[in-house]
DNA sequence: CCTGAATATGTTAACCATAACCTAACACCG
DNA sequence: CGGTGTTAGGTTATGGTTAACATATTCAGG
């Protein structure tokens, strides 16, 4: 790769010189301007952006730390950070975590090291930590998805208590009083949230205490398996499932597929999380679906606020209604005596 | 951010004796090693990458530059290439292209700039010019999932031409003999390639040339949709649909649907490409399985061979098998007279 | 013709980490 | 006791770029 140096050589000027030719800064002969020109144009040189960063700290670049971008809902997360990125010259390092803290803080360190302008962060526990390490060496974060309780920090997620308070709501309203959910670990805010909202819906219903069925687990299909198998085996069983995210909603489904009960005619199912479009022919599950694309942008949106100082003396917390998408999945529960199994 | 000169500094030693203990390297004083780990514990300091890396010439850094990160196939590959690279401590920058030529080349720009150490590209077009750009520029790269003819550069792809092979030939062995390819764009190696294993089953089942149906667009939702809408137009109807890849298969899907034909009954369809498997309840399409996973950790894996010098003389054109899965969405044609539409 | 502003280009130092080189103290040997 | 090797640490220069400063040329106006 070429240097400024050797460019500087070839066009019998001074390094300098170049530098001004590729920052329009001072002023510039024109025929110096060309053969400057034309030493670049010949030895294909591009600027080293590590000498410039070196000199400016600042990299242009902002790190992606998520649990799997595997996950659809990840993915577009991460499409709406990369494209509101680019649209300011900013490139995106992107981390998967698996949910585990300890890979966590290694790709916080190391992203340290390589001097991100700034972090998305979508915490892989609810431990203020991460944010501690990157507040005590000048990084800005912004957390996605999940809430951090404790801290201080700009935060852009979903109103998981309101989504799922209209899910559970909708189920209520077609008749159902047995509902159980399905959810994701229980130190996840996410799955905290979900419930609260689930439980506002019944007790607003005249619902007891009793009446809530909470079945954590994990955020995957296995777990969304065994958790519906643990609900059919209930007495009594519930009519309905509230699925924590959309893996759990894939599992509950297959397993109600294998245990032969039709949904929603012998069970309603609605999930947090709709399923990507480009992947499903034809819609059926009731959903409420995240804004996801928007929550990348938005708090990519807010990183660049606060690198550019334009901080607010309060920490944002941006809460991004979800959608509610009524489909085939759920339906009025059956015509039985409500009291017996 | 602290440097190693503050560090220094708290430890009253010089930066050369922290850059020591940093290292493991040359020898240092058991109180001295202690004093400095204190100093750097204290002020949180992690040594600075850039440093590093303007002076070794390395920066641990791959890109990925691919069409659509949205895409599922390629979240995969994603995945995969993130892990491989994660393994050998390095990080992965991605970059969407949404299949433009222009956005293809300022992200290698810039990433040439950044000095990574090597790309993995998707190309977004059949020109060897990205390829050119980056050997001009001495950095590494590996190709995926479709081939840059003319030039010489190492690939890692599907063997398109045997799964089409295997699915068209499939669909024969149904008794279909009227079979339309919905395909990608005609310079994509992908689609020209999974043409060619179409054609080559129908001439090896004895048909002609002009049993050939071939209907060109492009790799989305909305092409499927229009060129099932045209196949289902042709006159003889085709009693088979062949999708180019998952997004096709989708839009196809869903013109059948809204067109009333049944599948597998009144049409059969497979697909190259597969829906992820966490987001189908029920797999029912006929698919060649595409290795993305593998496709991005041999990918990975041959780059950091060229990284470390082991590079053969010849370029490497790793061809992965696909793997077929027949379920629900391939039958047998109805039972008519095949030469009446 | 001289002065000062405008124009054009070069030199030095700094960003941070470290390889290569250099200095100094000490222990041990003959 | 001088010589030599080991241990412990410092100094300098380098990597590529550019801000700040310095120098040199040109030109207009008096």
């Amino acid at each position: 790769m070429a240097t400024i140096e050797d460019v500087a050589k070839r066009a019998g000027v001074s390094a300098m010189t170049v530098s001004r030719v590729l920052n329009n800064s001072g002023y510039i002969g024109a025929k110096t301007r060309e053969k400057v020109e034309r030493a670049i144009e010949e030895l294909g040189y591009v600027p080293n952006a590590l000498a410039r960063s070196l000199r400016f700290k600042t990299t242009h670049t902002l790190a992606l730390v998520l649990t799997d971008i595997t996950n659809s809902y990840f993915t577009t997360v991460a499409r709406g950070v990369e494209d509101m990125a680019n649209a300011r010259d900013f490139t995106v390092m992107f981390c998967n975590t698996d949910e585990s803290p300890d890979k966590e803080m290694k790709y916080l360190s190391v992203l340290a090291q390589k001097q991100v302008d700034g972090v998305l962060l979508v915490p892989a526990f609810s431990s203020p930590d991460p944010i501690l390490f990157l507040k005590a060496r000048g990084i800005p974060v912004v957390v996605l998805d999940r809430r951090i309780p404790v801290i201080e920090v700009d935060t852009v997620r979903t109103d998981s208590v309101r989504g799922a308070y209209q899910l559970t709501r909708h189920l209520l309203d077609l008749g159902h009083r047995r509902i159980a959910i399905l959810t994701g670990p229980v130190e996840i805010s996410t799955s905290t949230d979900r419930v609260a909202g689930y439980r506002r819906a019944l007790s607003e219903a005249g619902l007891s205490e009793a009446d809530a069925v909470v079945m954590g687990g994990a955020y995957t299909i296995s777990s969304g398996y065994q958790l519906a198998q643990r609900a059919l085996a209930l007495k009594p069983t519930p009519t309905a499932l509230f699925a924590g995210n959309n893996f759990i909603a894939i599992g509950a489904l297959r397993a109600l597929r294998d245990a032969g009960v039709r949904v929603p005619e012998e069970m309603s199912v609605v999930s947090f999380d709709d399923l990507p479009s480009t992947t499903v022919v034809d819609p059926f599950l009731t959903v409420v679906s995240q804004p996801a694309y928007a929550i990348g942008e938005q708090a990519t949106s807010r990183l660049f606020d606060v690198l550019a100082g334009r901080t607010p003396t309060t920490s944002l917390d941006l809460v991004l209604p979800a959608e509610m998408i009524v489909r085939q999945s759920s339906g009025a529960p059956r015509r039985e005596d409500p009291d017996t199994g």
